[in-house]
DNA sequence: GTGAAAGCGCTAACAG
DNA sequence: CTGTTAGCGCTTTCAC
């Protein structure tokens, strides 16, 4: 441990624990300290290598300089590649990243956020919450816990998040499948499937086929466990692409269902898109390369994380000030990446 | 906040701090505390919702219970996936996940480490080092500081670490390629090239060439720097397939080298295998789906995610105590993966 | 079996 | 401009 303390650097100055502490946390100018005895402190600090005890910090102040992030899978590059922005952003302000994955389990995700909250004085926290009832939340905003919701909203809960525009996005790029002439497509959905994002994922492909005078048929949507993709795709594949319901395309609303989805009407022997095609929500490096390459709606992931990571300093800085326009709704746009597996072809690799 | 504390349940009980202290940390037993008194304790903890304030414990007994991860790059899925399994593993143990990516500059991640270590009191960190002078770590461990090493090693420096026989896989992924045929091998290394894992990478396809008669020519040996893996990527791939290198194989050392190599072969319209084989190191699930399927060496990233935990709990508990059996060098073994890009095809979508 | 009291290292009134 | 002092909430001797 850096044994060394503020005491230390004090004695060995002749001078107060006062006036180190102000040096260190730049308020000499506030409190009119000389340029010259706060050079002398600095130097001393950079001399014996003083490192301020964070512990014996955050219990007097309270904080602690560190953020905490809550998502599904850390593993799943969607939350891995947010997490490194939010990351490279709180950097810069002097905070660290405590990480948890959820696992989609709303208990789990409530009971990290109390961790992280009472026990590790985490100063906010950043989520893709899994959570149906705003309860909890509603507490923390009592509270005035600082809180931003990324991915994912609770309905009828407004708060400050970073999200997409879901269902524009699904929208689009299923009125693409359309216009290849799939008219005939199935869905995969994931549990829990109450979340804003899949919701509203679900809500832009009603839209589409309704625009298009094709009717809905809810049969050719199927939810998928979170728990369980690789067996259940397989079985909802398998129905969706047979008599009855013989779908020609096959829309996933996020990257696991791709993979799964792929797997299986290869291990089928079905042509994409020739007998069936393929669209995703999600875009990941694996749609480039993937055969066929896979037409996706694309998420500005780094943008997501950064605003949110902006947006919980500034609320975490804000805390006890009048804040301007609060709630923050922040809502991106997505991006559809037209790839061969929709039937519209950029870049066909099987030719 | 959390605002109740430990002084708040003695009160309402009228008894004194310390018995609550010693109940809620389990030392009942150890100091006689009446079975009555305890639940009495316990009962009134659970009604106030009492949460311990982890500074104030901190700064009391000198640790955290956060443990650090610094790795070079958190939305590689290389990296998630073992981040993950740490994350599984530390929880159980009341443990909380820091997390920071170092972007392989040696002095980021000294910074980070001694970041995490004086000013957050981690307890102990488990890092993927990018450091090749060992001075740094050499003093940690003197200082009794916990640390564990996954993935990479530094020469000459024993400590306690979890890795992959990188040599054999590597070895046995190039004899593959050289039993379909294959003789003309170029390799992708990437900067930092002195890593352990990266030697032993190379050592291995050294060995695989000598093994099979084949000379060793260091111009197919091709260095990319981490900070521009595209564009190098692309260069270096167009002057292998050329004359007068005209290689038949590419063997690229990690999996960004892989998409990058893979796109670039596309581009130029090469077929792989049949013009150009390529095999890879690290497994990602892009590997499976790409086209074609690309062959490589598969790491066991669960395995190195928990036993790196495990290790450093380890570590954590045993401090003051003697240790038995340190440093401990865990060195897991790799698996081939075929896939059709090196020529000898298991599954094949192009067909 | 239980309580009093000291003190971990720091910050922030308040004095001067 | 600088120093004194009083805790933040907890653990841990030591006493009874």
């Amino acid at each position: 441990m850096s044994k060394i303390s503020l005491e230390d650097v004090a004695k060995s100055l002749g001078v107060s624990k006062t006036l180190v502490s102000l040096v260190i946390n730049g308020k000499a100018d506030a409190y009119g300290i000389s340029k010259d005895t706060r050079d002398r402190v600095l130097e001393k600090v950079k001399e014996l290598n003083y490192q301020p005890n964070q512990a014996a910090r955050g219990l007097r102040t309270g904080k602690s300089n560190i953020i905490g992030l809550v998502v599904a899978d850390i593993s799943n590059q969607f939350y891995s590649k947010i997490s490194r922005s939010i990351e490279n952003f709180v950097e810069k302000n002097g905070y660290h990243l405590m990480l948890s994955s959820s696992d989609e389990d709303p208990d789990r995700e409530m009971q990290l956020i109390k961790m992280f909250r009472e026990r590790q004085q985490v100063d906010g926290i950043i989520v893709s919450t899994t959570q149906k009832d705003p309860a909890f939340f509603k507490q923390l905003r009592e509270e005035n816990y600082p809180c931003v919701f990324i991915d994912r909203t609770i309905e009828g809960f407004h708060t400050d998040n970073v999200v997409v525009d879901n269902k524009k996005g699904s929208k689009k790029v299923v009125d693409l499948l359309i216009k290849n002439n799939v008219r005939k497509i199935g869905m995969l959905t994931i549990s829990p499937s109450y979340t804003s994002t899949i919701q509203d994922r679900i809500a832009g492909y009603k839209e589409a086929l309704k625009a298009n005078d094709i009717k809905i048929d809810e049969k050719l949507i199927v939810e998928i466990p979170f728990s369980d993709v690789q067996q259940a795709v397989k079985k909802a594949v398998k129905e969706l692409v047979s008599a009855p319901n013989n779908v020609k395309g096959i829309y996933v609303l996020n990257n696991s269902l791709a993979i799964a989805c792929l797997e299986v009407l290869h291990e089928m022997n079905l042509r994409i898109p020739q007998d069936v095609a393929l669209i995703s929500f999600d875009d990941i490096d694996l749609f480039r390369f993937s055969y066929p390459p896979i037409t996706a709606v694309s998420q500005p992931l780094e943008d997501i994380g950064t605003k949110a990571a902006e947006l919980l300093m500034e609320l975490i800085n804000e805390k006890t000030q009048t804040s301007t326009a609060r709630p923050k709704d922040i809502v991106l746009q997505t991006e559809i990446v037209v790839r061969s597996s929709c039937g519209s072809s950029i870049r066909d690799f099987s030719a």
